[in-house]
DNA sequence: CAAATTTCAGTTCCACTGAGATGG
DNA sequence: CCCATCTCAGTGAAACTGAAATTT
């Protein structure tokens, strides 16, 4: 059944992102987690130590949300938080032993998401796709 | 800056499905109008009047979003709400002039966003991505 | 004073659930 | 009785806004 939605490329993508993101709840939600803090151990476990600011910059994720979702993973004690003794304005996040483990737990689940999502192509597409989405994200963020 | 998060095929496909949606709510938003009056107008032009549960299948819209969305549409005398006499639990819905007239402008609009995304790409490449995504959401519609 | 950071309170859009009423 | 349809009332994730308080 083809119809003018379904040849629109913004269409295309936004019902392929709905389905990557449902299998990304459901996988996350079955390690009592989310997207927010999967990303923001992400980007802690790769680059280290940060503000909250710079969290919410590297993960896409807006300054409020950012907030909310350190405030569930210190309460979980999976993350620290100390205020930046150069700059008493920061608060510093810092990955605690129990949040390394935890990450690599969701991580893997992840990991288990993207060959689910990419099954139906082959190695040779799965690069041109993600070559090509590139592209279009770097000529967005130049804009 | 590469990090693990830009490597990933769920966060190129999400972050560009966020990209593109707000072009359209930005665009659509400028024409006092949202994604779903759109997409129901969109289907409703192709395929004509149709049941409300019919337009929640087609347009991928819950059955209850399509409630509040076809009140907003009726309310401006865009669409016309009718109970079908051969089957009297259905309301059928049909566009009006003015709603015609109205979706020409939103789909204008819309057309213009799919340019404005696919900018960095050549048309083969336009093609290459539509056919990947395609394969891969009719992967997962088959599960 | 201007600028950055953190936080709170609130909005909007989108997807979804449960339940009731009506009708086939 | 069972099922489909429409409707209402609500939840929740996600992106976002505005403003206040603190600090540089």
């Amino acid at each position: 059944m083809p119809s003018r939605l379904n040849d629109m490329p913004t269409w295309l993508i936004s019902q392929t992102a709905l389905h990557a993101h449902r299998l990304l709840t459901r996988a996350l939600g079955a390690a009592d987690s989310n997207g927010y803090q999967y990303r923001l151990l992400a980007v802690l476990e790769e680059f280290g130590p940060a503000s909250q600011a710079a969290l919410g910059r590297r993960t896409g994720i807006d300054r409020s949300d950012v907030v909310a979702a350190l405030n569930e993973l210190a309460e979980c004690g999976l993350v620290d938080r100390s205020t930046d003794p150069a700059d008493r304005r920061r608060n510093i996040i810092t990955v605690t032993a129990a949040g390394s483990e935890w990450f690599q737990q969701l991580d893997n689940a992840v990991a288990d998401v993207q060959d689910v999502l990419l099954a139906p192509l082959s190695p040779a597409e799965h690069q041109r796709l993600t070559r090509l989405l590139s592209r279009i994200l770097s000529h967005a963020d130049s804009q």
